[in-house]
RNA sequence: GACCCCUUCGUCUAGCGGUUAGGACACAUCCCUUUCACGGAUGCGACACGAGUUCGAUUCUCGUAGGGGUCGCCA
């Protein structure tokens, strides 16, 4: 029989780091298994749902490139996935639950579930069986006064109804699930097999939840220049080790390595530097062409605009090595897209320095000038050239170029950038620095 | 408070009775270098504590401490 897994979400804001790992490992699970893999809205809270909420949580998913086999969008045998949509199918259960005599009203009307009150064990993948004594605690509410049901109650009825084998999800619910086993003895089903999975914490060991930093995905992923790639890889290594030479795996590899067995047991803290460590890494990889695709809306966003595709992916190419965000693009970059460029403060601080750096640019600008083919070598040449004249090291040419270029005091290599803007360019910018900036 | 889960470098972790306790991120130094980076090398740095089991505990058991979670007519 093959595995059925979902993610089952609450429509009560952005998809969280928290979240988008239970739904990656479910995901993981079911792509390595050749199971299927669910999306299901929770959103039996008409107060504290909303739309945009699950269309965010959506787009999380899509970003991060979670595909579902069945649920909103994609349908299936089991729908509708959103439970405010499958009342008919809880009150069926209800009845069920009446008839049986396990239910009881509240004077309000609010109806509850009456525990067996005897001992449950939970079988779990990661933290093992998980005994609980006969309760204590008041048995549950599971509709409220209005007709609604509430969580514990339509978790069990559809993960029933949806023929779900296993339920991965955050380890907050592992004192919970006693109830739910609870209720699937109650309806006769067999529960699924569990893995609660360890929380993801803040650096300072509080739980993440939504207002802090780094836990919304489209706020501090998306939108922050993470490429999902990246973000899929780090989310895999808080909580679970691939058995691998190294912690850069593609979605390919996460999903052949996958094991819920292996999935750990503590809690992990969120490291931003590491996140950003991934995602240098995968910005590093891009193509030409692929690093302009992902980093236009942050270029755009920034003002910079241009007419040619290929020159745009050829700078931002210059820079990959020095950003680990797509967000970081738009500094490195902008002189290239724009003659009116500002020159830092230390650079002109620099460029004013020595009366000789004046000659020194005048040099380079007259050996360029006479440049026959206009390629990284040729400036290079040029340069070596004037260098050589007045005998001095290209080194010492070579900033005076950034500078005049760029404006600024780090980028890629000096050839290059003249190179990409062109010989005309190149020595209106080298004039520009001599009046404008050095006065002469 | 009760119950549940957890505890190896600052962080993520490997380890599954005998290891100089390994790796990654971060940090530091050096090399490379026209800058900034990348890359390479090196270094820094951990078994929470106390008993017990054992010839021998990071590893097994118990206790303590600490962290996290649950105990909703939220999910």
């Amino acid at each position: 029989m093959s595995i059925r897994v979902r993610f089952a979400p609450s429509p009560t804001g952005d998809l969280h780091v928290g979240g988008a790992r239970t739904a990656l490992f479910n995901w993981l699970m079911a792509r390595k298994l050749g199971g299927t893999f669910i999306l299901r809205v929770e959103d039996t809270d008409g107060a504290r749902n909303t739309a945009e909420a699950a269309a965010g949580i959506i787009k999380g998913m899509r970003w991060l490139g979670l595909d579902w086999d069945e649920g909103p969008e994609a349908g299936g045998d089991c729908g509708p996935y959103f439970q405010s949509q499958r009342k008919d199918i809880y009150d069926a259960y209800f009845k069920r639950l009446e008839d049986a005599g396990r239910v009881y009203a509240e004077a309000d009307g609010a109806m509850r579930f009456k525990f067996s009150r005897t001992a449950i064990t939970v079988h779990d993948l990661v933290c093992g069986d998980v005994t609980f004594a006969p309760t204590e605690e008041p048995d549950m509410t599971i509709r409220r006064p209005d007709g609604s049901y509430i969580f514990h109650f339509v978790n069990v009825v559809d993960d029933i109804e949806m023929r779900m084998t296993h339920v991965l999800r955050g380890e907050d619910h592992l004192s919970n699930t006693w109830k739910h086993i609870d209720l699937f003895n109650a309806f006769g089903a067999t529960p699924p097999t569990y893995a609660h999975i360890p929380l993801i914490l803040n650096p300072d060991g509080s739980k993440m939840s939504k207002r802090d930093e780094g836990s919304a995905i489209e706020h501090s992923y998306m939108n922050a220049g993470f490429l999902p790639a990246a973000v899929f890889n780090y989310l895999c290594m808080l909580g679970w080790t691939p058995k691998a030479e190294s912690e850069k795996l593609s979605r390919e590899e996460l999903t052949a390595l996958f094991d819920a067995d292996a999935i750990h047991s503590s809690n992990a803290k969120f490291d931003l530097k590491k996140a950003l460590w991934f995602n240098a890494q995968y910005l590093r990889e891009l193509s030409p062409e692929g690093l302009l695709e992902n980093g236009r809306r942050f270029l755009s966003a920034a003002g910079l605009t241009w007419e040619d595709d290929a020159v745009a992916a050829a700078a931002v190419y210059s820079v990959r090595e020095k950003v680990s965000l797509l967000t970081e693009l738009p500094e490195w970059v902008h002189y290239f897209f724009r003659e009116d460029y500002p020159f830092e403060a230390d650079v002109v601080t620099k460029l004013k320095a020595k009366p000789e750096n004046a000659g020194l640019l005048k040099a380079a600008a007259e050996q360029l000038a006479q440049a026959a083919e206009w390629t990284e070598q040729s400036v290079h040449d040029a340069v070596e050239a004037a260098a050589k004249a007045l005998s001095v090291k290209p080194g010492a040419m070579m900033p005076l170029l950034r500078f005049a270029l760029s404006g600024q005091s780090r980028g890629p290599g000096v050839t290059t950038i003249a190179h990409l803007i062109g010989k005309e360019k190149t020595l209106g910018r080298i004039q520009r620095a001599l009046g404008e900036v050095m006065g002469v």
